[in-house]
DNA sequence: CGCGCCCACCTTTTT
DNA sequence: GGTGGGCGCG
């Protein structure tokens, strides 16, 4: 199949319908002899290779911004309209629901719609979830078994732990997950558990343990998501007949960011391509930035080991970056040994270095990038062109405290999933209980949510009694109704929750579910609850369950409900106005921005203290990947911004900048400091003192005679002077997008997604001046506040 | 049973 | 510096 690789594009697609596949029936049209097929236009002669190499096995390396999905749509395209395969005989994976969505939407578009539905391309854990509905008997599940999310998984550890009287402070139940999904990730059941590696938990327990949850999960009819993998993974080593029935299904296999499979996900792979090989694997070695939840970039160092001929493509032409981002990051990926070898290239000439910024501190930097981004929107520019990207989450505050102040539109991007937040997991959990009343993790979840006087005695009676009577909690309860184990207040409290569920469950086979929903919530008095603490906080949440139950409306059944909700739902940024995005490296990886700043590169920060000090060389090299990944987000213009002084965790640090500076190409590269007498005066400062507030006085006795435009701004002395000038910047550079609206007026009791309910006290164009019930006084941009 | 205080924690994040 | 969890008291 290599020397097939190698073929020009017209001999090999000739050479693709010589062979028409035996298993179909005789295709008439021939697309070789006709010009090229729509879905080959454009692409670049490697982009073509890759999608007209269809048998065998291929890895297609394909750099940052090379048109990947392109190649990948065109392939499966191709496939289809060959008639090599049915879309229904194609596997194709991704590990996020984005990807798998935009691969759907695209094969759907570039086939103009004539292919509806691709069933089996998905994420890894969908497809798994889908096999293993069907055979989930071969493992001990029933095919409706529930998809725990790591708060259950939590929980559940928690009372394992208990239970065998360990210490639940020595040893906590976030560590045995952790350990535990480990496992899972490398496909270890477990009898694979080896005494070493069960030593690390409770001195040897961890296999114990481990068992014992699995055990506790198949009582439960409930998986994690591990398990989706592994268990489909245990079929197919156990039962040949269900591994032919795949087999013989998956006429061609698909697997995007191929890099980050774990070793679960390998030996899936590995299985199901045999015997036919024909198997398509994409990924950049060079953006595996996953290894830390269990992605082994060894799966795509070996790949033309594991198997044999293999084609390999590679993908270098960068439609995305100017010359000198791709420079940049090329020879700062150099650095980094055993790579496969890529090296980007554009036909595009233009464009600026990037610009490498050091400043005093992080509010200076925050301050740095708000006027770059004002000056940007000054130029015409829209909001929406520029990403902040940062090492770890912590950072964001700066920029959030800074660009409320100032009134720059902003999100931050992570964080928290949409159905990762309490209010989403307690309404789920009503909905779960109605629909399977054995549902013991969901009871424990809201039997008192809201507080209805159920606390830790009365569960643990319940607890009690039903492990005593071999029955799930909510049976247990019932029944304990009619006994005097409870409290006389407990027990009425407990009747009526559990009338409540009766009568909803006779409910949810009349009424549509999203209606069931929102009379549960109400009924349980769920709303109300939210209602009454009348916080910001909790009219968030309030909309949240109002956007879960407008969601609910497009499934047909609760189920489908529930299995797309714990595996596919995601919170996509909502567009609306223009805003800046800030967002970690990790969350930016396969987006792309016109204007990037890629702030905090300092030694500590990024790379992280945790990867220098942990990790060794491996852990330093996933880093300068991220470096590598984060400098690629850039179309036009990356920056690169690093401190002499930052405030972690409470405490000023002082940090040199990030070795990844110095190993930037000088020619791609501008270096500027807002520091007066250049670096070298700089890293004296930080070298010498401990004491970080040393530098602050330094600094401040140093700008009396050294008046670089820079000091005026660093480090925050001389507000008094200083702040009129700046503010009058901001007025100009905020009123440019947004005039005032003319809904408000002082005096008006407003609601503020952050600050919450307060009145406003003036206007002065579109900022506002409001006194927060929760938050205090603060000034704030009209378009984050609504009428309240 | 619920509130409040104190103390340990503190990359990255998908499914 | 903020937060969440555990524990002790009212």
């Amino acid at each position: 199949m290599l020397v097939c690789g190698r073929l020009d594009n017209r001999v090999a697609a000739a050479v693709a319908v010589s062979f028409p596949p035996s298993y179909l029936h005789p295709v008439p049209e021939s697309p070789a002899l006709t010009p090229d097929p729509a879905y080959l236009n454009g692409l670049n002669p490697p982009q073509r290779e890759a999608v007209l190499t269809t048998e065998g096995p291929v890895l297609m390396l394909a750099g940052a911004g090379t048109g990947k999905t392109a190649a990948l749509t065109a392939r499966l395209a191709h496939i289809i309209a060959t008639r090599r395969a049915w879309p229904s005989q194609i596997l194709a994976v991704t590990f996020t629901n984005k990807a798998a969505r935009e691969m759907k939407e695209r094969v759907s578009h570039i086939s103009g719609g004539a292919i509806e539905g691709m069933p089996w391309l998905g994420t890894f854990h969908s497809v798994a979830a889908r096999m293993l509905r069907v055979h989930a008997e071969l493992v001990g599940l029933q095919s409706n078994f529930t998809i725990l999310d790591t708060d259950d998984q939590i929980r559940l550890l928690k009372q394992l732990i208990v239970a065998v009287n360990l210490d639940e402070k020595r040893w906590p139940a976030r560590q045995l997950a952790g350990l535990i999904d480990r496992w899972k990730n490398r496909g270890w059941t477990p009898k694979e558990i080896d005494a070493a590696e069960s030593e690390a938990f409770a001195n040897g327990r961890g296999q114990e343990m481990y068992a014992a949850y699995q055990a506790r999960l198949v009582a439960l009819n409930a998986c994690d998501f591990g398990d989706l993998l592994l268990h489909t993974l245990t079929i197919f080593k156990k039962h040949d007949d269900v591994l032919e029935k795949y087999r013989d299904r998956f006429r061609y296999i698909l697997v995007d960011e191929y890099q980050d499979t774990n070793a679960s996900q390998y030996e899936w792979l590995r299985l199901l391509a045999e015997p036919r090989r024909n198997i398509c694997c994409v990924g950049d070695d060079d953006q595996s930035i996953y290894s830390w939840r269990g992605a082994e970039v060894a799966n795509i160092l070996r790949f033309e080991k594991d198997f044999p001929g293999a084609a390999v493509i590679r993908l270098e032409q960068n439609y995305r970056s100017t010359p000198h981002i791709l420079g940049a990051a090329t020879g700062l990926i150099a650095h980094n040994a055993g790579r496969l070898g890529k090296t980007l290239w554009t036909e595009v000439d233009a464009g600026d270095p990037v610009k490498v910024i050091g400043v005093w501190d992080g509010p200076e930097e925050a301050r740095r990038i708000g006027e770059e981004i004002e000056a940007h929107q000054r130029r015409g520019g829209s909001l929406d062109d520029t990403a902040i990207l940062v090492r770890a989450q912590f950072q964001t505050r700066e920029f959030e405290e800074r660009f409320i102040a100032i009134g720059l539109a902003y999100q931050i991007v992570g964080g928290f999933r949409f159905y990762e937040r309490a209010e989403i997991r307690d309404a789920l959990a009503y909905l779960r209980l109605v629909a399977q009343p054995a549902d013991d993790l969901a009871f424990e979840r809201i039997v008192n949510v809201p507080k209805r006087g159920l606390g830790d005695k009365a569960v643990a009676n319940i607890h009690a009694f039903a492990r005593a009577t071999s029955q799930p909690l909510l049976m247990a309860a019932a029944q304990m109704l009619d006994s005097d184990e409870l409290t006389p207040q407990a027990r009425r409290s407990l009747g009526r929750f559990v009338g409540d569920l009766a009568r909803w469950r006779q409910m949810a086979s009349e009424l549509p579910h999203p209606e069931l929903a929102r009379i549960l919530l109400d009924e349980s008095g769920y709303t109300a609850a939210l209602q009454a603490e009348r916080t910001a906080e909790a009219a968030g949440r309030l909309e949240n369950l109002a956007e879960l139950t407008r969601a609910m409306e497009e499934y047909e059944t609760l189920g489908a409900f529930l299995e797309h909700v714990s595996l596919v739902m995601d919170n996509d940024a909502q567009r609306g106005e223009p805003k800046v995005t800030i967002m970690t490296i990790h969350a930016a990886k396969g987006l792309e921005f016109p204007i990037v700043f890629l702030a905090g590169w300092e030694e500590g920060v990024f790379p992280s203290q945790r990867a220098l000090d942990e990790g060794g060389l491996a852990s330093l090299e996933e880093e300068r990947r991220l470096a590598y990944v984060a400098i690629t987000r850039a179309r036009r213009q990356a920056t690169i911004l690093h401190a002499a002084n930052r405030r972690i965790y409470g405490q000023w640090t002082s940090s040199i900048p990030s070795r990844f500076v110095g190993e930037l190409p000088k020619e791609h590269i501008e270096e500027e400091t807002t520091m007066s007498g250049g670096e070298s005066l700089w890293r004296a400062q930080w070298s010498e003192r401990g004491d970080p507030f040393a530098h602050l006085a330094a600094a401040q006795s140093t700008r009396a005679s050294t008046r670089g435009p820079g000091w005026q701004r660093a480090a925050g002395g001389n507000f008094s002077t200083q702040q009129p000038r700046v503010i009058e910047a901001r007025a100009s550079a905020v009123s440019l997008g947004n005039k005032g609206r003319d809904d408000l007026t002082v005096g008006m009791r407003v609601f503020h997604g952050k600050f919450g309910y307060g009145t406003i006290e003036a206007i002065e164009g579109n900022k506002l001046e409001i006194e927060f019930e929760k938050a205090g006084h603060k000034r704030v941009l009209d378009s984050f506040v609504s009428i309240g």
